[in-house]
DNA sequence: GTTGAGCGTT
């Protein structure tokens, strides 16, 4: 004997909301609630359909569909979950269970977080009930993060107070330390930050092999040119600048060269750090730029060129928080320009001095300081 | 070819 249908509401306590609500991702702008209803009507009985939209009314290009039961919203999810890409979306439709109560809270926790690198759950949630309650829900991420990595790694031992000051973790004005630390630790262990953002330090492989640019020749599997041979053709622009600058450059590119010898293309580990075992692989995107004056674009990278490579190329001049380069999503392909991040704008314009105008290949690089956002705000 | 995207949780 099998399942029957049963209505579930004969031997199901009521059904919660949260079981037969779905969240709708990857519509287009233009779809409206009658779209999507349209969309799910054949799954069941469709309680509510409403459209996202921003302040202007405009579609955030996802939606809620509430059924009548779980089996229904099951059935809608097995039927359209990527069955369909919409015109203009830039993947295929999303159709998923909505957030719980509780994964919302942690979303706008993360929100805030990479926002405005607040920590602080009495200062980031406006009600403090909500504080107290989110409180604990970090408490008990941080027990689910310590067990699976061990249950022996604590934010304060991973982070000296001063990488976290790089991370943007401890940027309140005006709070004491004391009232903030303990807090700000479970709270990163709950964002799943516990490993750190980027190697911070200069790694100590780059130092002694200085060697020139024609590199220690190796071939990569992938057909790709190795990347040193790009520094090979010539000695670049650098060469008025003063010894101590040459040096440093050489340093940058013996490091590419090393980085790319030891990890080829993709991985994400910087150098001098160990390999992290997946489950420790967590996201770590959260920081972004760093304070006004030390965020330099750099455009006319080697297309070879990866987030790490373009952070080996800078450390020289300081400490990198951030390095990103431009990726086409359809083709995986870099865009060739990307960003690096300081912690002090002496070392963007040390950077900017001796990078700027570097050649490599038929190409030279742009380096400069990064157009602010708000360039032309008027007042 | 040019500035931190994208995927969005009421």
């Amino acid at each position: 004997m099998g399942q029957t249908n049963t209505l579930p509401h004969l031997h199901l306590p009521l059904s919660t909301v949260k079981d037969r609500k779905l969240f709708v991702g990857m519509l287009n702008k233009q779809q409206t609630e009658e779209d999507v209803y349209r969309l799910f009507e054949p799954y069941g009985v469709i309680e509510e359909c409403t459209v996202l939209r921003g302040p202007d009314g405009n579609s955030k290009g996802c939606a809620f569909v509430k059924f009548s039961t779980h089996a229904e919203a099951q059935s809608a999810i097995s039927a359209l979950h990527g069955s369909q890409t919409m015109p203009g979306a830039s993947s295929s439709l999303v159709v998923k269970f909505a957030d719980t109560d509780k994964e919302r809270t942690i979303r706008r926790m993360q929100q805030m977080v990479g926002q405005f690198g607040i920590f602080n759950p009495a200062i980031a949630l406006p009600f403090s009930t909500y504080s107290t309650y989110a409180h604990a829900l970090m408490q008990q991420q941080a027990a689910i993060m310590a067990a699976s990595h061990g249950g022996y790694l604590t934010p304060s031992m991973a982070f000296p107070a001063t990488q976290l000051h790089q991370m943007g973790a401890l940027s309140i004005n005006g709070l004491p330390p004391n009232s903030m630390t303990p807090v700000s630790g479970e709270f990163h262990q709950a964002l799943g930050l516990s490993s750190p953002p980027a190697n911070i330090t200069t790694p100590s492989i780059v130092t002694p092999i200085v060697n020139g640019f024609t590199g220690i020749p190796h071939h990569q599997p992938n057909g790709h040119p190795a990347v040193e041979t790009m520094y090979s053709n010539g000695l670049p622009s650098y060469s008025t600048q003063s010894p101590t600058a040459a040096d440093t450059l050489q340093q940058a590119f013996t490091g590419v060269q090393q980085y790319t010898a030891i990890y080829p293309a993709g991985t994400l580990t910087p150098i001098g750090q160990t390999l992290p075992q997946p489950s420790q692989v967590i996201q770590q995107q959260q920081q972004r730029e760093g304070p006004e004056g030390c965020n330099l674009f750099i455009y006319h990278l080697p297309q070879e060129f990866g987030d790490n490579e373009l952070m080996q190329m800078f450390l020289p001049f300081g400490s990198v928080i951030s390095s990103k380069v431009f990726m086409d999503r359809a083709t995986n392909q870099s865009k060739c320009f990307g960003f690096v991040s300081f912690d002090n704008p002496a070392s963007a314009q040390a950077a900017i001095q001796a990078m700027n105008g570097f050649q490599i290949g038929m190409k030279r690089l742009k380096v400069q300081l990064k157009r602010p956002k708000d360039a032309s705000r008027p007042y």
